[in-house]
RNA sequence: GUGGUUGUAGCUCAGUUGGUUAGAGCACUAGAUUGUGGUUCUAGGGGUCGCGGGUUCGAAUCCCGUCUUCCACCCCA
């Protein structure tokens, strides 16, 4: 057994039903994704290593796969720099190429390359698999799916309005409900350490922020104590902690804390348009709720952050997430072009679904229908018989040999499917087929075209 | 990257302070049942106890290393 086979830590197989449930969630994104006007792209699962290095931050370079350059790739290493053993500056000199680590950069990568043939502004979709050299623990995996909507080349908050909608359909029509649709402003966010005079400390005082829910206030403060952030600034955003109440009073709030901060209005006020906008329009499943704590994220987003949070009856990190981003595109050199997109993180969505059993039973049945084969004359009917119901997109089977009955009907048991078709010596010469109905146990003798209507 | 956790049959797990030939349930194969599955009964196959090393007369059991699983932190979908 010392040759047992495995695949790497953080990646999965999927067998059948996992593949036709998987296959269930991306064909409703993609249909959602389409119906609100995105167009299709695909990248390549690897880029040339400094499109991707330096865009994540630090955490970033340290979590992205490097391919190993092909061929003698030490020939041009000097020992200095080998024994030097620096993975940073060794990195690039014995690795080009890097897999994917988000659907973003890619696609801001994509954008300025092809800046000629798109008309803007551009709304694409796209749906492929990312990797993370990261530690996996519950859903979070070294391998998963990514399913991002973004549009390219208008500054208009209805793009916004859109993707809260567009979050709102996809779960609606997952049958996922009571999803939590976080929204904030990165203004905002850069509004309040402009009041309590700490600029420079945005991230740091964002993230410790965002810790709010998990950890406490008192906690909070004390990260942010310990990062430098002074205790009379933190007492100036005292407030903070307390946002609490509808979205028209914790704008409220905001207003009253954020009134001598430019920047910080302005993310007020593009936070209040897409709130009352989709106070007008109404969701149907989703609940949108702004959070000012939220603050994870890329450090690219310059507006809108959005983060969806599973139903609270399970225990789940975020499903999805996304924002705005004026400048994404500059890092490849294309100025004045902005960005917002959301992403569906499936193989959460997956995990969540699953926990809930939302997915329907009928998207197992793949197989509608197996012919039982009684010999060589019966299986000649059956394979007629079928070419006739699969033009009528009946999926249907014939057990391949002519095995006991019970084997037969026990591997069409086990496989899920609906119905077994008998189709021996008396059918053949009358021309008909008994329908058995494997749950009821029913049977009934019908001609091909009852049989098509019956299974159709 | 830090801390913890896990690994015994295809799956879920027992396995005493180290002591003969490592067990159960489910699953699998065959039969009871020659045109009827999911229930039942009977019989059978299947494991160098994750891998490597060490301690010992003797290791699934103790020690070290390594890989893997799951969890928390960091970060994130």
């Amino acid at each position: 057994m010392s040759n047992k086979p495995s695949i790497p830590k953080g990646t999965r197989d999927f067998g059948p039903q996992e593949v036709v449930k998987r296959n269930y969630i991306f064909d409703l994104i993609r249909k959602a994704f389409t119906r609100f006007g995105f167009q299709p792209i695909e990248t390549p699962s690897f880029e040339n290593s400094e499109t991707l290095m330096g865009k994540y931050g630090e955490e970033g370079d340290r979590l992205i796969f490097k391919i190993l350059n092909s061929g003698d790739f030490l020939r041009k290493v000097t020992d200095e720099e080998l024994n030097s053993r620096n993975a940073a500056s060794l990195t690039p000199k014995i690795s080009e190429k890097a897999l994917r680590y988000d659907l973003t950069v890619p696609f801001a990568r994509f954008v300025v390359q092809h800046r000629n043939d798109i008309d803007f502004p551009f709304k694409r979709y796209q749906i492929q698999p990312v990797w993370r050299a990261d530690r996996p623990q519950k859903g979070r995996f070294r391998e998963f799916y990514q399913c991002d909507a973004d549009v390219v080349g208008s500054q208009s908050l209805w793009q916004e309005v859109e993707f809260v909608q567009l979050y709102d359909a996809v779960f609606t029509n997952l049958r996922l409900r009571n999803t939590t649709i976080k929204l904030n402003n990165r203004k905002i966010l850069s509004g309040i350490a402009e009041v309590i005079g700490a600029e420079d400390k945005l991230i740091d005082f964002t993230v410790a922020l965002d810790k709010l829910d998990k950890i406490g206030e008192e906690k909070v403060k004390e990260e942010m104590l310990a990062k430098g952030i002074s205790e009379d600034a933190i007492s100036k955003v005292q407030p903070l902690f307390n946002v609490t109440g509808t979205a028209s009073e914790k704008i409220k709030t905001l207003k009253s804390l954020l009134s001598t901060s430019e920047i910080g209005m302005k993310g007020i006020e593009e936070l209040e348009f897409i709130v009352k906008s989709i106070d007008k329009l109404k969701l149907k499943s989703a609940k949108l709720e702004i959070d000012v704590t939220l603050a994870r994220g890329l450090n690219y987003y310059t507006g809108a952050i959005f983060e969806v949070g599973a139903p609270p009856e399970v225990k789940m990190g975020s499903i999805g997430g996304g924002g705005r981003y004026d400048d994404l595109t500059g890092i490849f050199g294309l100025k004045d072009m902005s960005g917002v997109g959301i992403s569906f993180g499936l193989d959460r969505i997956y995990l969540v679904m699953d926990e809930l059993g939302l997915f329907p039973e009928t998207v197992l049945e793949t197989t509608k229908a197996m012919f039982v084969n009684f010999g060589e004359k019966e299986a000649m009917y059956a394979i007629r018989s079928m070419s006739a119901l699969r033009e009528e997109g009946i999926a249907v089977d014939l057990y391949p040999d002519s095995a006991k009955m019970g084997k037969q009907m026990g591997y069409a048991d086990k496989r899920g499917i609906p119905y077994v078709i008998l189709a021996g010596e008396s059918e053949v010469k009358s021309k008909t087929y008994t329908l058995k109905n494997m749950k009821t146990g029913e049977q009934k003798t019908l001609d091909i075209d009852q049989l098509v209507s019956e299974l159709k």
